[in-house]
DNA sequence: ACGAGTCAATACGCCTCCGTATGGAGTTCG
DNA sequence: CGAACTCCATACGGAGGCGTATTGACTCGT
């Protein structure tokens, strides 16, 4: 009663979690295949080769990503702030270390293929634009806004890069201390 | 006249170069080798294997990053705040590729390795004590103090990860207004 | 001058991974 | 039934990488 035979996607959804654990070289077609307990014979059905497994991994990534920062910053009936302030909820901390991973991967891919690059220098565009938004709703001008959302954006993958140590209340309290400066509640 | 034989100083040298464009896993001992135009004959003289090279490159950042910082945050006569905002402009921007480089390779190297991991976790430290330091002589309590360094250390990194499309000016424009918020002016 | 020590070249075995070629089992449909 | 199609297994060649063994060249102290 299992999935008799596999698809595209049970392939990238296993490059995916590869992805997440150990970087874009650690997606290994071999090495997939072992996992999903086929041999590559399946693999070169579904895939043309590596190359089209990675692009597809990039493009995959580039709309969903696109499509979840669209919906999260749209506010229904909710203000610019509160909207702003579940944001970082979302992607802060450590709820959804899987899409972090997946995140830093895509960023450390990007830092040497150019088709990566592209990838993420689109996802961030539209991601900044949708939150320069959100903070122009609250009132900002237009470069504020901007400068606003490139720094909230920037500490979100910020945290995600640091090491965290032990002394866990001490970092969620920063956290929070953060998230009023990121997002100041007067305005 | 040119240096004649290769030391163990050599090579790690060329590893951290390598670091810095491939990431670690491109740290390759025949790729090397071939770098210093020499065959791995060598290498294995001055190293027991691939592992002792890595963890030298680990404990050299190490050491560094760790002067380093606590040099740059050492105030010389200047207030609290020149001294951050110095250390802003050091790290922000572009200037000093390779560093950031080697630090955003580094950092992706410690979600896969333990010590890589344990490295980047006292030099995270370290920074945080030396920042958090900073905004405490500019009159902070201490837990505001660590979640500003939080904040200043989060979007130094985090600016790593952007990607910088079009529109440089617009970037440098945010960045600016992002230092007065980082570093208020009127502490 | 000669042996010891230093540094590098060559050659080998082993492993992992990519991609291809080919065959084969199960299913669908005429 | 049988042909075509779908999906996967097996086997192979080749590249690149690690580590070892062995040898060679060069330098130095005595």
């Amino acid at each position: 009663m299992e999935v008799k035979t596999l698809n595209r996607e049970s392939w990238l959804s296993a490059a995916f979690s590869a992805l997440a654990e150990g970087g874009a070289e650690q997606v290994r077609v071999e090495v997939l295949a072992k996992r999903l307990k086929v041999t590559k014979g399946s693999f070169y059905w579904h895939f043309r080769d590596r190359t089209e497994l990675m692009e597809a991994l990039q493009e995959n990534w580039k709309i969903g990503r696109i499509e979840a920062i669209n919906m999260q910053t749209r506010l229904n009936g909710q203000s610019p702030g509160e909207r702003l302030r579940d944001v970082l909820s979302l992607y802060a901390g450590n709820g959804n270390p899987r899409g972090m991973a997946i995140e830093m991967a895509m960023r450390d891919w990007a830092r040497r293929d150019a088709r990566a690059s592209e990838i993420v220098a689109e996802v961030d565009r539209e991601r900044l634009r949708c939150v320069s938004e959100l903070f122009a709703g609250m009132g900002l001008a237009e470069d504020d806004a901007f400068a606003r959302a490139y720094l909230f954006y920037s500490f979100i993958f910020g945290e995600g890069l640091l090491a965290r140590s032990a002394a866990p209340d001490r970092f969620e309290k920063a956290r929070d201390i953060c998230g009023r400066v990121l997002v100041p509640e007067g305005a």
